[in-house]
DNA sequence: CTGAAAGCGCTTACAG
DNA sequence: CTGAAAGCGCTTACAG
């Protein structure tokens, strides 16, 4: 049972290749095959239920229809829902989506950089390590489209989609100033991405604005995260007598809430909390969580519209752009 | 700046694409090409950067080296972790992992089914909408490897690796019996799948071994889930008085929690409850959530074997094989 | 309106 | 030890 090929048809209706294969690819009237004939390949393809071979079709056409998607984890919330959103978009733009996790590890990232430019795929969408930037600027230079996404070089002509977080940050404090906390602490990673050192000045900077003490700023480190915050909360709670808490990823918010709930703290009474980033839970919880939430969509349809840019203006006027988007604030009870 | 291609390193050190090719593929010793022309070869590939195009390769050794993972959604928890396990092992083995979600859509999932197939991917895993049994045959019968994985077709020869529903269902209801809990009570889903209808089987004959009532089984509707699972917790706490539920998902219990919080109910020690399956925040959750927990590696382990075994013997030893996992009990405070 | 032919960039059976 | 040539299944410029 041999999958059916153009020839075969070809044969079948004592036609050329070169017919069919313009008729099937919606060119008919385009070339002026007689429309008695068209209806003919139509007919004898359906029953043969003839499907090209899209590897033959990306060779010849030098185009693979396919994007490539790399991202730190994806079993994390936020990239799971840029997953998804990427993935719906591609499709209805006739794309496939690779995907590849990194896991954080700059050589994982290269390999799958590497494996994908092989792979021949049409372009690629990165929330990188940011310890790539060689391998990334090679590929961007070779002509293969690429855009960032939540992770940049910042100073680099990359077209990217990054989030507002110097000034989400400043949101979260805000709002916890307008609820009436005085005394507010934030927990963040020991990371070096620029997204969280924006959150930590954002934090730092909106503290200061509002002539308050910026002490309250704990790091925690990201391989002992849950541990740590578990400290850094009592801490603060404890020692520095926080009524309100900035957290700076929604894990981090998820390990924090556990603790004060252990702490027996009257909360969300006596302790007020907001996360950067959302999480399915914070909705559910109760007291449901303040989070400012990320937008993911936009985040998915502007990646993809620069790299659909790149690629139809291929192969080298890498026209580049560079964007950032703000979150929003979702107010629920804490 | 053009890709550098077989040819031009052919033209480069005066051999024939034969030769480059052969020692690329490291078959080198295979052919007893002389040790220095392999030397020069690799040498001059290494400095052109040399990346063999995929596409002509898999178009002239009919095998694209990619996979393709279908799943309901990826946000959910449970297929994150199938999805990132799976793109582990597959990368490892040296495939690539194309990926679709179907929303339980079975037209969608028709839609991939055939797109996938056209991308000439070497096999597909899939969790079935358990709706499309006629496409995923032709698949099959086509030659072209499946394994499904978490839903199944039942009674029909196809491979496949899930859990095991109806035990695991029972595991939980005779965890909640020797911790003590005397009324038992259940809420699940009105899904048409095996996987759902097993748990529901499973619960059911639990309680009737154990002499108790089993009238207090709750189907919601998964279209309205968090409403409907909310209205179902307070009957069967304030009408049924029970004093332990077995949440037929995560995300039910999930809802189930909340409710519970919001009726003041004394929880965990008036009542007592138990997930099928395991969600991150379980274990973060105070008190923490006892969960049954599917083991995601060992399935998608499996199934992977399982495929591997279908694509080494192509085409049509359809060596098939079904499968059924334990789950396990992960005994938290609740 | 339709077809013969070249080409996409590889692999591989065959020959020497 | 190495190469000429056919082939994978499409697309497309060119010709008529």
């Amino acid at each position: 049972m041999k999958r059916v090929s153009l020839d075969m048809i070809a044969k079948e209706v004592k036609l050329s290749k070169t017919t069919v294969s313009m008729v099937l690819n919606g060119k008919g009237d385009l070339h002026k095959i007689n429309p008695d004939t068209q209806a003919l390949i139509l007919s004898v393809a359906k029953r043969l239920n003839f499907r090209p071979n899209m590897i033959a079709r990306n060779l010849s056409t030098g185009s693979s229809m396919t994007l490539a998607l790399i991202v730190p984890r994806i079993t994390d919330t936020y990239y799971g829902l840029i997953a998804e959103s990427i993935e719906q978009i591609s499709l209805k733009l006739g794309y496939q989506v690779l995907l590849g996790t990194t896991h954080e590890d700059p050589v994982k990232e290269k390999e799958l950089l590497l494996t994908f430019e092989a792979q021949q795929v049409d372009g690629i969408l990165i929330a990188s390590t940011q310890h790539n930037l060689e391998d990334i600027k090679a590929i961007s230079n070779a002509g293969l489209p690429i855009v960032l996404f939540d992770r940049h070089y910042p100073g680099e002509d990359l077209p990217y989609v990054v989030v507002d977080n110097y000034n989400g940050a400043k949101k979260l404090v805000k709002h916890l100033i307008e609820t009436g906390r005085k005394n507010i602490g934030y927990v963040g990673l020991n990371l070096d991405l620029t997204a969280i050192k924006d959150r930590q000045r954002g934090f730092r900077n909106a503290i200061e604005e509002s002539k308050r003490d910026s002490q309250n700023l704990k790091i925690v480190d990201h391989q002992n995260a849950k541990l740590d915050c578990h400290k850094a909360v009592e801490e603060l709670i404890s020692d520095h007598g926080v009524d309100g808490i900035v957290f700076e990823t929604h894990y981090l918010a998820l390990y924090g809430i556990a603790r004060i709930r252990e702490m027996g703290v009257d909360y969300p009474d006596t302790i007020s909390i907001v996360s950067f980033g959302d999480h399915e839970v914070f909705s559910i919880f109760r007291p449901e969580v303040t989070a400012l939430v990320q937008p993911v969509e936009q985040i998915a349809e502007n990646a993809i519209d620069m790299l659909m840019k790149q690629i139809q203006n291929k192969p080298n006027s890498l026209l580049k752009s560079q964007e950032v988007v703000e979150p929003s604030m979702e107010i629920r009870n804490t």
